[in-house]
DNA sequence: TGACATTCGGACAAAATAGTCCGTTTATGC
DNA sequence: GCATAAACGGACTATTTTGTCCGAATGTCA
């Protein structure tokens, strides 16, 4: 653990972010040896460093929840935490859309995938509900609804160039937030 | 072509069943044996009628279309037309994903897939424009967001049971149209 | 700096998937 | 019914993808 060799993290690493990649560009049942040949690393280090293609994606998920997180402690807790919150998931799926689509290659009883699916939704849990009683959010959103939103929001990831992905996602933020009806009643932002 | 055998007709109609489900279930990248085994034909039947995936996958995907249309056709044309046309394209998504995830198998040169993007959009384009004159809907809605919209609702197609799958359909609807924030600026509806 | 353990990476074997071929069956028109 | 052409389906081959093994290379600690 703590005496890990400095290329082995160093390589684990580059798995990941290669694997980010292909499965954005190719979709997450894309054949490893792309990532392989993209991290510029043998194929064994690859199956050594994650068992089978669950693992990698398994770790992919930690990782985007890992910096959701992060990025979550940063926020001052106001009432616009929420929407604060919702832009940067939608930053993150556009960086990443494992998040999105991890429940294509992760069989739904696996146990770290329901444990990650609960941190998920903890993870919304307190800022949901300040958004209520502070009245930005409405009231019959329920903390299951960031699923739906969350999958919603994995769809800019199809968009394979980053700009755009990112310019789709605030985009999609904002007719979510705002609604598709005319905003005749004056609701700031 | 207007003397098909009816077997013909049937396997192919039978193909295209077991492939939206197979497709729902295992992603749009499952094997096509599984499509075979489904439809209870055998494999080169599948590829007389599909030389290959993506051929398939373009099948239906004009068929989701066809329905979409045939819906659109039975909608009388007022200032909620455009809401109805959303509601039945969430349906449609809800029974066949094929529509939301077709990008991952079919290049984007395609032909074909132009085609079907351009039909698309267009379906929407006079329902787009009539409800932001008749004060439905935002007025900087474009008809590309469409896409956008199209990919949200796929979201949907991720729950393997039906009946959930279409609640949940209806629920992205109701946030999407209403948007996150609270009713208390009397917006109408 | 040298010994040693750990990791690396290409080569190998196994499995899954895709696509083709051909003898057999079946619908259609006379 | 019967001839005929079209479709069927399972067996076969090729290709892709997965997963393992072992000699070589390299980081770590004394």
């Amino acid at each position: 653990m703590t005496n890990d060799r400095t290329d082995a993290r160093r390589h684990r690493q580059a798995l990941l972010q290669a694997a980010s990649a292909i499965f954005l560009e190719h979709g997450i049942t894309a054949p490893l040896d792309l990532v392989v040949t993209r991290a510029g690393v043998g194929r064994a280090t690859l199956y050594r460093h994650f068992p089978d293609r669950v693992a990698l994606v398994l770790a992919l998920v930690d990782q985007s929840l890992d910096a959701l997180e992060a990025l979550a402690k940063a926020i001052p807790r106001d009432r616009t935490t929420f929407q604060i919150l919702l832009q940067h998931l939608a930053d993150i799926l556009a960086k990443d859309p494992s998040l999105a689509d991890f429940w294509r290659v992760i069989p739904s009883d696996n146990a770290q995938r329901i444990c990650q699916l609960k941190r998920f939704r903890l993870m919304f849990d307190r800022a949901v509900s300040d958004a209520i009683e502070g009245g930005t959010l409405r009231g019959d959103f329920r903390s299951d609804d960031m699923l739906l939103v969350g999958g919603m929001l994995g769809a800019v990831a199809r968009e394979p160039d980053a700009d755009k992905r990112r310019a789709m996602a605030a985009r999609l933020v904002d007719l979510l937030v705002s609604g598709l009806q005319p905003v005749d009643a004056g609701a700031s932002r």
